[in-house]
DNA sequence: TTGAAAGCGCTAACAC
DNA sequence: GTGTTAGCGCTTTCAA
C-alpha cells in the first residue's frame, strides 16, 4: 500500500509493519516513472553545460551535484559540444514535457528567442555563468575581481603593469578588462598600450594557455622595457606567460610579477598568485536557487554576483 | 492519436495530416514519463564517474554525451566524490526501478558486493576505465602503451633510462610500469634501481603535478648520474618533472628526454612526446557496447582494450 | 483506518 | 484504417 511508503501519518502500527516486511521480502522499489506520472513532478532537473569549460565546469557540476542529490534529485545532463548551433536542441531535449522540474543553464549565451518558450510554459531556470534579464543568475564578479588583482599589484609598489586578456568579445574577458582599467584610474596609475596585448587566439575565445604564451611573446617582442608586473585574464593563460618569460629567461617573480584569474588547479602547482572563483559553491548555490524558483514561480529575476577573491601564491612577492 | 506520432503505417495520409495539424497548433509534446511508463522503457542510461579524474572524464563524457544524445537517449549523471563510501549508494540511486536501461561505471573499482545484483536483476552494464571479469569493460592497454613508450626511447638510441611513476598500487601505474620493464627486458636494457622512483604522493594515487615535480627532485638529489631518458607514468606528472628539471637548468630535451602518457590538452602545449589514450572514442564505444548489451543479455562478456598510440612531439627528439 | 477506484498520459491490443 | 479499451505502476480521493 502507497500510503505506509509514503508516510501518510493514518495507518496503524499494524499494518505498517506488515506492509514494511512484504516489502523487504519482496526486495520491492516503486517504479520511478509511474511514481513520477502519478505525483506530476520529475523529482530529476537539467544541466545545459558547454563541454569546453573544463576545470570551471567540473568544480561547478560538483557542486550541482553535491546538492542535487542531497535533495534526492537526479541530474540529466547535456553536453553542449558546438553552442553556436546545438543549444537550441538541447533546449527542447531538456524541457520535454514532464522531464524535469527545473534547468541549469551554463556559461552559454541564452538565446533571446527561448526566453518567451520559458516564461511561457513557467519553466524554472537558473543561469550560471551567464547572465538574462528576464531569468535568475548566478555569475562571478570579473569586474571586481580583476580590480582586485590590479590593486593588490598597486598596493605591491608596481607602477608598470600590464595586461594580456583573452578575446574582449567575450563578456568575462571584456569584464575583468574594465576592472583592470577601473583598479589603474582608482589610483593614479597609467594604462600602458605598450603593454597591453589582446590576444589573437579565438580557440575558447583565447582562454587557452597557448594563446597567453603567443601574447607574451608578442609583448616581449615589442622592444627592450618591460612591465613590472602583468595582469593575465585567466590562469590557464597566465601559464603560458610564464612559459615564454622563462624561454627568455625572465624569471618570475624575482623579474616580474605575474597574477591570473581563476584558481584552477594548475594554480596551485604553480604557485601562481590569482583570484579564486568560488566554483563549487556557486555549483550549491545555482542548485538552492533553483529549488526556491522552482517553489515560487512568481518572485521577480534575482541576480547574485559572487565576489571572487584573491589568492596569494608566490608569483606576485 | 498514438499512432501516427509512433509511426504506424496503418494510417491513411488524411489522418496523418489532420493529426500532425492539431498537434502543432496545439503544440503537443508526449509526456515523457507517461510514454516510458507505457513502453516499459526509460529511454535513459546513467553514468557513474568519479570527480576527481578531470582531463580524462571530461574527454570519455563528451565521447558519451555525442553518442548517447544521437540515439536520442538521456543521461543521468551520478557524480562520486568520495568513491570508496558512496559508490554503492549511486549505484542503488541509479538502478531504480525502471530509472535506466542500463549504467556506464567508470574508473572505479566495482564493489564485489554489487555483482550478483547486477546480474540477478539483468541490469546492462559496461565498466569503462574498470575491469571486471562477470561484466563488459572498455579499457585501455596500459601496458602496451607503456611499451610503446619505452621502445621508442630504446629506438632512438636511449641506454639508460629512468622511470617515474605513481603509486604502483594503483592498477594502471602498475601496469605500466609492468609495461616499461618488459620492453627494457625484450630490447636488453638494463633496469636502473637508481632511475627509478615511485611517488610517496597519494593525492589521486600519485597522478598529479606535484607528485612528478617531488619524485624528480628526488631522482635528482640522489647523486650526480642521470639517466638520458625518463618515462614518466603521466603526463600531469610528466609536466611536473620538466619543471623541477628546468628548475636547475636541465633542459629538455637537450640535456634529458621525457616522455609521458595519457595526452592531456597540457600536453600539446608543451610539446609533450606521450601515449594517446583515444578518449572520445572510448566514450562512444562504451554507450555502443551498452545498447549491444541492453539489445542481447546472454552473450558472455566482452572486455575490450584499447591500444594506445605514440604521439611525438618535442621532448624527445 | 482501510479498501476500492479514479486518475496521471500514454501505448498496444482488440474489435469494428 | 480507425475507435475503443485495457493496461503500465503509482498516488490520491472517496466511501465505507
Amino acid at each position: 500500500m502507497s500510503r505506509v511508503l509514503n508516510g501518510n501519518p493514518h495507518v496503524s502500527e499494524e499494518t505498517r509493519r506488515k506492509v514494511l516486511e512484504v516489502a523487504r521480502r519482496l526486495n520491492y522499489q516503486p517504479h520511478t516513472y509511474a511514481q513520477r506520472l502519478a505525483k506530476q513532478k520529475a523529482y530529476a532537473i537539467s544541466a545545459l553545460i558547454p563541454f569546453f569549460i573544463n576545470y570551471f565546469f567540473i568544480e561547478v557540476l560538483r557542486g550541482v551535484q553535491s546538492k542535487i542529490s542531497e535533495l534526492g534529485f537526479d541530474l540529466v545532463l547535456y553536453g553542449v559540444n558546438d553552442p553556436s548551433t546545438q543549444v537550441e536542441h538541447y533546449i527542447q531535449k531538456s524541457t520535454h514535457r514532464g522531464k524535469v522540474d527545473g534547468v541549469l543553464f551554463f556559461s552559454m549565451k541564452f538565446p533571446e528567442s527561448y526566453v518567451r518558450y520559458f516564461i511561457q510554459r513557467g519553466i524554472p531556470i537558473v543561469l550560471v555563468d551567464t547572465y538574462h534579464p528576464k531569468f535568475d543568475s548566478i555569475t562571478v564578479d570579473n569586474f571586481r575581481g580583476a580590480y582586485l588583482a590590479t590593486k593588490h599589484l598597486i598596493e605591491l609598489g608596481h607602477e608598470k603593469i600590464g595586461i594580456i586578456t583573452a578575446r574582449l568579445e567575450s563578456v568575462p574577458a571584456k569584464q575583468r578588462f574594465d576592472g583592470f582599467k577601473q583598479a589603474l584610474l582608482d589610483h593614479g596609475r597609467k594604462f600602458y598600450d605598450e603593454f597591453f596585448v589582446e590576444t589573437k587566439d579565438t580557440r575558447h575565445d583565447g582562454f587557452n594557455r597557448e594563446a597567453g604564451y603567443h601574447a607574451c611573446k608578442e609583448l616581449l617582442n615589442r622592444g627592450a622595457k618591460l612591465p613590472s608586473a602583468i595582469f593575465v585574464s585567466s590562469d590557464i593563460q597566465a601559464i603560458g606567460v610564464i612559459e615564454a618569460l622563462s624561454e627568455k629567461g625572465i624569471k618570475v617573480p624575482d623579474d616580474i610579477s605575474v597574477i591570473g584569474f581563476d584558481d584552477i588547479e594548475l594554480a596551485k602547482d604553480f604557485g601562481l598568485t590569482t583570484v579564486r572563483q568560488p566554483m563549487y559553491e556557486m555549483g550549491v548555490v545555482a542548485v538552492e536557487k533553483l529549488f526556491e524558483r522552482m517553489n515560487d514561480k512568481k518572485i521577480s529575476p534575482r541576480h547574485i554576483k559572487f565576489i571572487p577573491e584573491l589568492v596569494i601564491r608566490k608569483t606576485c612577492p
